[in-house]
DNA sequence: AACGTAAACTAACAATCGTTAGTTAAAATT
DNA sequence: AATTTTAACTAACGATTGTTAGTTTACGTT
């Protein structure tokens, strides 16, 4: 069954809590005022905290693996590809900015879906590793350890969540092609 | 006065469980725990949690800033000051991969310290960013908004300590190195 | 008008939190 | 040898935690 809008409506504020102080510090009585409510009504909605932060992580690890699985299915070289993995993360860090903080700090606090997340970012982390790879043998990228080009780009994608939000005016496409040219081709005139 | 090596053994297991939970997730007694004492006897040592957490963020980000005001005031040019940066980033993130968890995560939990923290971190990202605007107008770095520049390096260097404990078996000169050409000349060949 | 449901409420639970007070035993200093 | 200091301990504190039980209120449906 479909999430009530006013479950959205909860997991979106308590999102927004979990950005400003992470999940642990952040109290069911913090969400309830926010709402306007007291704790306890927050149960006529949710089962439990975890629950808010399993469906605020596990829906964006999805959102990213359905994202990368499109991409890596198109017969386009490596580069290509990149651009749209980086098209890929700015725009769900721009719809997204206080869900992707709890993706990226707040997961070791998963319990029942914690391998279920593992899993899925093991297979984020290695589709784009292969990615990479492969424009490595097909000379496209440079001959340089792909852990480190995995590392580099995906450090700074995932971060977006952080800085988007303090660019607002700056149109999502103008960010990732100004993005693209940092990240593939460097700042080095 | 000095702290004692009984409360830098407290600071540095209270780090290990800062990284891996958060400041907020660890108790008092689970840091008394791993020092096999009970959580009252901590109090011999510190004042409180709170300074803990302030002597792990503080002293990191005093050593940032330190570093970055020698590698300014020397007569390089930017491209070369960047470099250092990188290994200032290298070489601080590995030998303190659990303190550097709080300095990224944890910050928002400083109470006296908070805005003197946070002074520290503006001045930081002002220094990276008028290296980088300076390196623009020699025309050594590329013409792009160089927000989108310090943003992307910078998260790449905040992120090390997540990455350099995986790979503990490389040279952190190496490293440096290959981040060097990555971040400042990109992948693309 | 009667009923059922959704969503709020009050009150309280046991567990855990950071921290303090007072005590004890060993080590260091006089 | 006597004394002080250090660093551990037990016990407990008031506050806060996530959560449950039972109740009330309003609204849509019969």
């Amino acid at each position: 069954m479909n999430p009530s809008p006013r479950k959205l409506e909860i997991i979106s504020v308590a999102s927004t809590l979990f950005k400003e102080k992470g999940y642990s510090a952040v109290t069911m009585r913090d969400i309830a005022k926010v709402m306007g409510i007291k704790a306890a009504s927050l149960y006529n909605h949710i089962q439990n905290k975890e629950e808010i932060l399993t469906f605020i992580i596990i829906s964006l690890a999805e959102e990213f693996i359905d994202g990368l699985e499109k991409i890596k299915s198109g017969n386009n070289d490596c580069i290509y590809k990149l651009k749209q993995i980086i098209i890929l993360h700015v725009d769900i860090s721009s719809r997204n900015t206080n869900g992707m903080a709890s993706l990226n700090n707040d997961w070791m606090h998963l319990k029942d879906q914690l391998n279920h997340y593992l899993a899925l970012r093991m297979e984020y982390e290695n589709s784009f590793r292969n990615i990479i790879s492969k424009g490595i043998l097909k000379n496209e990228i440079k001959n340089i350890n792909p852990d480190i080009m995995v590392f580099s780009i995906l450090s700074t994608l995932r971060s977006l969540y952080l800085w988007v939000p303090k660019k607002d005016d700056m149109e999502p496409t103008l960010l990732a092609a100004n993005l693209s040219e940092v990240l593939l081709k460097g700042i080095n005139k």
